[in-house]
DNA sequence: CTACTATATGAATATGAGTTCATATAGTTG
DNA sequence: CAACTATATGAACTCATATTCATATAGTAG
């Protein structure tokens, strides 16, 4: 491999569309809401009216960021009466806590 | 301590602040093209026109990146001659390794 | 000093993402 | 069924951020 035509992001290694995934998934959880409700997902599953009563958002705004992050896989919802809970999937457990070695 | 009150994010643990800081940090990170190059500057030390070579972004835009970089210390940067030589600090290098260990 | 190369910077613009608002859906209770 | 509660959704608006453009700075070479 010659250094000239290298790139750690060439189109032939792939890893440019890793980046590009990555970059997705990070913009999501990155918004400062959506961490934060992420990091009260973490202590367990919750539903909509108490996640309101821990962030001071509107149910409104809430649900479009649940949306959001129901669309990257890192929460999954569960209906039970009037109520949606939700949790961290998988995948979420393994992404929030890699961020929170980060600080 | 009792559960209504209780908060993975209430201010007296100072959590909060904590996702505020770690929201700006991945808000800056998590964009594409600085996430290509923080890949690339994870190969070593590139100057400017270099990371050029590996990027499809005007010369003004990739600075524009790394004065952002910059500024949440993942990245530094050394002036020799003409060329400024970037490279990832310690905080950048943890940083990166932690991310890509999501993919 | 002049011309040139590499990089930085600020202002203007364009684009995208968060927020609000009004309303819809779906389940519950009486 | 009607009234109510919990949640979702789409469109409009607002605000932040990326991008461009023109220009400045700083070092180099002749």
């Amino acid at each position: 491999m010659n250094m000239s035509s290298y790139s750690c992001c060439s189109s032939s290694s792939g890893e440019l569309k890793q980046v590009a995934l990555l970059s997705l998934l990070l913009k999501i959880v990155s918004e400062e809401s959506r961490l934060k409700i992420l990091c009260i997902l973490r202590q367990g599953e919750h539903c909509v009216c108490e996640i309101m009563e821990h962030v001071d958002l509107s149910q409104s705004l809430i649900s479009h960021h649940l949306h959001d992050l129901k669309e990257i896989d890192v929460i999954y919802d569960e209906k039970r009466g009037l109520r949606v809970y939700y949790s961290l999937t998988d995948k979420g457990k393994h992404i929030v806590n890699l961020l929170f070695r980060i600080i």
